[in-house]
DNA sequence: AATATATAAATCCATTTGACTGAATAAATC
DNA sequence: GATTTATTCAGTCAAATGGATTTATATATT
């Protein structure tokens, strides 16, 4: 855990990101507000805010008075402040997007092939970075995020089976990235890196803690808690897919039975699908099979409710969160299905917000998330830390250092 | 969440518990090495253990010179520099305890009773609270912490069936006891509670993060995770004896089929004993019914298996710590019959630790767990949380206020 | 219409807190 | 006496604070 002390220097920076984070999240904010909001007085605010717009962070517009006294300045997080690249590796391709600030994606490609090898995989990031570097050629580049399917370092699960990849085991990933880009490189599991990307830019804004689950080939989800995605102590936290869900049920390439993920996920879809027409597809599935499709639904919804009442009596969530790699239209199903659901400790006196809620930023939610990864290394809050239990990073503050800084008063 | 800023007045109280909690978990330790190990320079930790010795919170003793220079003074936390009274309500009685900083239960009362109903209960927290302070008449009392079973303020299961409290929604434990005490006092739900004092002196101190289930009446579960338990939004995270474990299962009172808690935990062994022999008595199951006892482990060792690989897969902690208000004799039997454990993202390459611990500290567990809900205030390290996800304290800093304060550099 | 006052937002400046750097001191061994 | 190690003393510096000041607008008064 390293405990560490604090001390000016460290201060310093801290105070910068809450006031930055306050402003990404409460934009178009007056330093006034803010004052009162962290606690700091408006001095401090604003000499941060001045070196905050002098880096180009944050750009400020006078409002238009209404009462008395000087119209308050309202300021914004400059999206064009910063970038960050995303990457998603898939069984079946990758993905790359550039990033910005404000989490707009303002460019993406995707790079189909298999099988995704490292050796194959590192020559296309190349190219694919080399792509959305290109876009803003001369702009602050904050780092790359990669995400990739888990479980991490797992002797039973990783890398086995139709929802992983093969071939992974010991990469380093982001040295490799690191040393051939010069830009600071950060891996994280798709759902994690989704979860992220939901916190940042997605409904996860006015939520405090929400649990994220990610539908995807496979399924994985990730508890976000205080503006942190609780990772576990190998990173392999959110690995609900193959919480054994049905006693004795079907076998799973993890070796036990009855996974969730074998009955919730595209590929317990995919399994169906094939059975009856060895050339369907899932992402077509609603409109060739449909069929098959509310079988599917029909079954698995308990399932689902029984997970979903899972989660919340073990986190206690202000909500739920579903989204994934699958179609808007699929999520929908899947998450109508979910009614009636189950007791459980979410169901308090006094709630007026939804236990669960769809996210339909859909298949962006990842690559956004990915980049996320590195950006959240300028806009967390707690001392560079988005994820809790990560290592704290010993880097040079970010947001104080990076091409785009004009002399800071000298 | 409300993100603070922060100062030098916030500072230091920050790096006087940092440097506090290292003294704890590292304790015997000397100046330079704490410096070392949390990045503060050594003058700047020697003026912190300056005010903290003044305050007796901490000793120190030169130790016996071995090589040339000066013999370093090695530093502990001094057990008697503050108190704290941990209350455990359960359905049958009330126990209380007065536990100093070092986690030592120097004295227990256990008033048996029922049915433990709010007002005759605060009659008798008066009585306890007044025998404890006696025992150390002249202290520093940092404050109550109270355990009480969870979950809080859930329609469907609050304080209905036979594992929980009946006639306490909506009562404000923590308020009244500090208005008629004049002490702090904090609440927290059982299972939560001696996850804490489990942290702080029991196998927690050498696992970064461990998942907490705690065998009672109930069932109950909490996550630890960076020296904090992780509460959830509203405090019930960890309700674990009611994630549905068997499809379509017995009726549990929350409404839900087939609960964890419907088969393993005390309250489910009752059951079973009861409908044979009408008068036996857990605590003598093992002496009295052990056929019985066997059936259940038989039967429950599945269930209980499922619900550890589920919390692997979630939680990923570093260990899973079981423990309990059962006896040894019977936990140990639990303990056993987890094996073989399932596969999950615990089953790591390089893996020494083992995936589940026992925790031998009985039923003291949770009664030095409730006195660590005040203690922590003390000992926290994160800005005077040991709860992730409760409301910053925004009392004086404890650690510079009390009765056993001399002068300090006025 | 012209002027004065009230109010709100943001900035300037002296003060204070507290950690840091470097020198000094104390207690041991060589 | 020289060297080594642990700790303390003295001065420096970074950064937040409180109080006064400046700027821009609205409203009241003459």
């Amino acid at each position: 855990m390293a405990l560490r002390g604090t001390n000016q220097e460290f201060g310093r920076p801290y105070n910068r990101r809450i006031v930055l984070e306050t402003i990404r999240l409460e934009a178009p904010i007056a330093r006034g507000d803010i004052a009162s909001r962290v606690g700091l007085t408006v001095q401090t605010v604003s000499t941060i805010i001045r070196e905050l717009e002098q880096n180009g962070f944050v750009t400020g517009s006078r409002d238009a008075p209404k009462g008395r006294g000087l119209p308050r300045t309202s300021l914004m997080l400059n999206p064009e402040g910063g970038f960050a690249i995303g990457l998603h590796v898939t069984p079946i391709g990758i993905g790359a997007a550039l990033v910005n600030l404000a989490g707009d994606i303002v460019g993406s490609r995707y790079h189909a092939f298999a099988p995704v090898t490292p050796e194959r995989s590192f020559a296309i990031f190349e190219t694919l970075i080399a792509e959305m570097r290109a876009l803003r050629p001369d702009a602050r580049m904050l780092g790359i995020g990669v995400a990739m399917p888990g479980p991490n370092d797992v002797e039973s699960m990783s890398f086995v089976g139709p929802t992983t990849l093969e071939g992974w085991k010991g990469v380093d990933v982001g040295g490799r990235l690191t040393a051939t880009t010069g830009l600071p490189a950060f891996v994280g599991t798709e759902p994690s890196a989704a979860a992220l990307g939901e916190r940042l830019y997605g409904k996860g804004r006015d939520l405090n803690s929400f649990y994220y689950l990610y539908v995807g080939v496979g399924f994985g989800g990730a508890m976000v808690h205080g503006g942190s995605v609780l990772l576990g102590a190998h990173g392999n936290a959110g690995e609900i897919g193959h919480i054994p869900i049905v006693p004795d049920g079907d076998l799973c390439p993890c070796g036990n039975r009855g996974c969730l993920e074998r009955y919730v996920s595209l590929e317990a879809l995919d399994r169906r699908l094939k059975a009856v027409d060895p050339g369907a597809e899932v992402e077509r599935a609603l409109e060739d099979h449909p069929a098959i499709v509310d079988e599917w639904i029909a079954e698995t919804a308990p399932v689902l409710r029984r997970a979903i009442a899972t989660i919340e009596n073990l986190f206690d969530p202000e909500g739920i969160v579903i989204s994934g790699f699958a179609s808007e239209a699929l999520l929908r199903r899947l998450f109508a299905a979910t009614e009636p659901l189950m007791h459980s400790v979410a169901e308090r006196s006094g709630r007026t917000s939804p236990r669960l809620l769809l996210s339909t930023e859909g298949k962006d939610a990842v690559m956004r998330g990915s980049a996320a990864l590195a950006i959240s290394g300028v806009l967390s809050p707690r001392f560079g830390l988005l994820f809790a239990g990560e290592e704290e990073r010993t880097d040079r503050d970010p947001i104080m250092t990076g091409p785009a800084k004009k002399e800071v008063a000298a």
